[in-house]
DNA sequence: CGCGCTGTACCGTCCAGCCGGTATAGTAAC
DNA sequence: GTTACTATACCGGCTGGACGGTACAGCGCG
């Protein structure tokens, strides 16, 4: 789809030159399109950045969904260890500065929400469940900030320690 | 002094209307100067910036010195603690958004990176401090977008269940 | 031709930063 | 104590440029 392309271009300005530089022009000139065919896809710049914020969220609930384990916790903790390993997160931080209108954060708050409050009822124990997806969101702000702190064998040890918070299914 | 109102009318105007809204001219009005006199003070809006971002790391550092606690971790989590629950935090994401250069938020790098090594060697189980000081992380982000989440008594038990998972003193 | 899409030229607005000016206070010489 | 000078703090109009959005003219394809 073309409208991914687009997406891609204003995503990858975004991670190395800053929400201040994205343009519709330099998106556009990214994307190998003019500002023209741009604005055709998308009316307005206001909605670009929501959809972009949109297949943000979408990408990473596909990731949860597709972790085969045994609770919406361990999903949970499986899909940010693979985000954050394949090392395609320099995106969240970025993206969230561009959105001048903080309505456009809307979506992200209820997904936020929704992350964090999801399944807890059928969670043996909720405050470990609670603690283990906190390390996870704050696995993504650290790695965004610093991709260097972990190593693999880190990552693994980490992966198995909040693992091991959890009661046994 | 004169620049830290400044700095507060920046800092309130960006949280309730976005970095999009983040004008001289808006600020300088907030404060109660005209937009010259803002500019006597911050030469540049990037100063402007830049002064935002350094006084919130230096806030947060000196809330954490004033902790008494045995272990940086220890001290770590119980600012963080405070400074969530006292709902004095609506700051950092905007501000980080306000950020178009990425450079400016290079000592919020390096302070992020000081905040998750530090006195790594000295903690008796550095991989629970790791999960500790992440599962803090992740509160300011949750909090953040969703202050309703916790209520006081969670707070107390997210409290004393990340304190368990340290090996004691 | 009609339709999906692209490119170009242009307009109006907005804003950062500049600059010349004002007010107050301190200092120092006479 | 008055004059002259300097430093600090602040004001507000101006402008140049950038940027979002619009209008319109292609262009290939069925």
């Amino acid at each position: 789809m073309r409208k991914d392309e687009l997406l891609n271009a204003a995503e990858s300005l975004l991670a190395d030159q800053g929400a201040g530089c994205l343009t519709l022009a330099a998106v556009a000139e990214r994307a190998g399109v003019s500002k023209g065919g741009l604005l055709y896809h998308f009316a307005t710049k206001e909605a670009l950045i929501k959809a972009l914020i949109e297949r943000l969220i979408a990408d990473f609930d596909e990731l949860v969904a597709a972790q085969d384990e045994s609770s919406y916790t361990r999903s949970y903790l499986a899909a940010t260890l693979a985000a954050v390993r394949s090392g395609r997160l320099r995106r969240w931080a970025v993206v969230t500065g561009a959105a001048g209108d903080p309505q456009l954060l809307a979506p992200l708050r209820e997904a936020m929400c929704r992350w964090h409050r999801a399944g807890m009822e059928a969670e043996a124990d909720p405050m470990a469940a609670q603690i283990v997806r906190l390390a996870c969101e704050g696995l993504w702000d650290v790695a965004t900030h610093d991709p260097e702190i972990y190593d693999e064998s880190q990552y693994e040890e980490l992966h198995q320690r909040l693992l091991a918070l959890l009661p046994s299914p």
